[in-house]
DNA sequence: AGATTTCAAACGATCGTTTGAATTAAGCAT
DNA sequence: ATGCTTAATTCAAACGATCGTTTGAAATCT
């Protein structure tokens, strides 16, 4: 009862073949020839399917924005219903919690291994890839770290200075895969097991945390 | 008397416009041409004053890894020269003033603008240009970092905390380039003047700071 | 049957590099 | 200085390879 066959198939093969190879190539390094052969179908797909390679990333982009909502959805949806009515001190854990978590994420699993070459990349160059990238990843970690921070320091969430921090403290997380290879080479070793992570995550954490325990300088302004 | 480009400068002209042009685009998305043009000198001067595309590119990663260290140079050194005989607070203030230092400089001037581009770039496909940029610019920011923290903490510079804490205060500094369009956005500006750079560095100097005023976890273990 | 999707082949454009002649700079005998 | 030789450098043009895309026929599905 198969609707349709391959058209689909071929569809989700290339977009998988593709976020493979953006995510960590840059779209000039990405040959619509190499996506084909790894997808396993044939090179006028694109064309057809996509109108074009660059139809394929900005397919490809909304691919990874969709998932990585949908990874963030728990954490994200958690905090969000929490901090509400959550003591500055519960935020401030829960800012270490979210930012640990993020920096253990992105360098051991799945899911860091393609946002983040994308992501930043599209930071150089923003295309209208950035959009897609921001508003389902970036955009809602920086939102819910604005609150939560704007609570940890009795201040709104809108202010410069609170943007700054969340801003600041999003980059102790996305160091840790945008600078994997040198951290790997400070560290001397090879790749990261299950105990790094955990380790790192918890460093992380509370390394965040404790960056919100003392008041900032805008407090006694 | 007709100037004609001397041998050297043609080859300043090129690593010119090549430092430019690899600082904002990717390897494969810079044409020979395109860098000939910019440079105002001929197509074949590329592959006969540097072996080629990627000689070139090995050239620039040198230029910027040397200009990189001269900027570096005596920030590095005053805290090496001073690092020895001071107290953890002093530590603690000097790591604060460093990544302060290093967000806005990212952020703002000629040093922020090629760098991070070609060296997160390197992250994800390392090649020869990484060791380069690695001495001359990661490697040694890790190493002071190191010493200061574990001096501010009580604790051997390799050990692995101290490392992972180093890196993420890195991550603090980095983010504010690797990330600098979606921080446009998500501060609703269209860049960034110099009152904010003031500004951002004193407010991430202070979170760098006070991340460190609170004991980590492997203190109390 | 008609519409949709796949396929091998070819298109023009651009890529990095090479070529060989033209131009310039430098050394040297006169 | 002057002319001549030689090496170094620049230049326009061309090379083969690869790029993204298009084509029109074959295959497949409804």
């Amino acid at each position: 009862m198969t609707t349709r066959p391959s058209t689909q198939e071929t569809r989700e093969r290339l977009l998988a073949a593709a976020l493979e190879a953006f995510g960590q190539r840059d779209y000039d390094a990405v040959s619509t020839r190499e996506l084909a052969t790894a997808a396993g179908v044939n090179l006028a797909a694109i064309s057809y399917h996509f109108g074009g390679k660059h139809g394929l990333y900005l397919a490809t982009a909304r691919l990874l924005g969709e998932r990585m909502r949908a990874l963030l959805h728990e954490d994200l949806s958690w905090i969000r219903s929490t901090y509400a009515d959550a003591s500055p001190e519960e935020c401030r854990r829960l800012v270490g919690d979210l930012i640990g978590r993020l920096a253990s994420r992105l360098l051991g699993d799945e899911f860091g291994r393609h946002v983040p070459g994308l992501i930043i990349r599209e930071q150089g160059r923003p295309t209208e890839a950035f959009e897609i990238l921001y508003e389902t990843l970036f955009g809602p970690v920086h939102h819910v770290l604005g609150e939560l921070i704007g609570r940890a320091r009795n201040r709104p969430a809108d202010d410069d200075e609170i943007r700054v921090i969340a801003h600041a403290l999003i980059g102790q997380a996305v160091i840790f895969r945008a600078g994997r290879t040198a951290l790997l080479r400070y560290m001397d070793r090879e790749g990261f097991d299950e105990g790094d992570l955990v380790h790192i995550r918890r460093v992380v954490a509370a390394l965040a945390e404790s960056a919100l325990a003392t008041p900032g300088e805008g407090a006694q302004r």
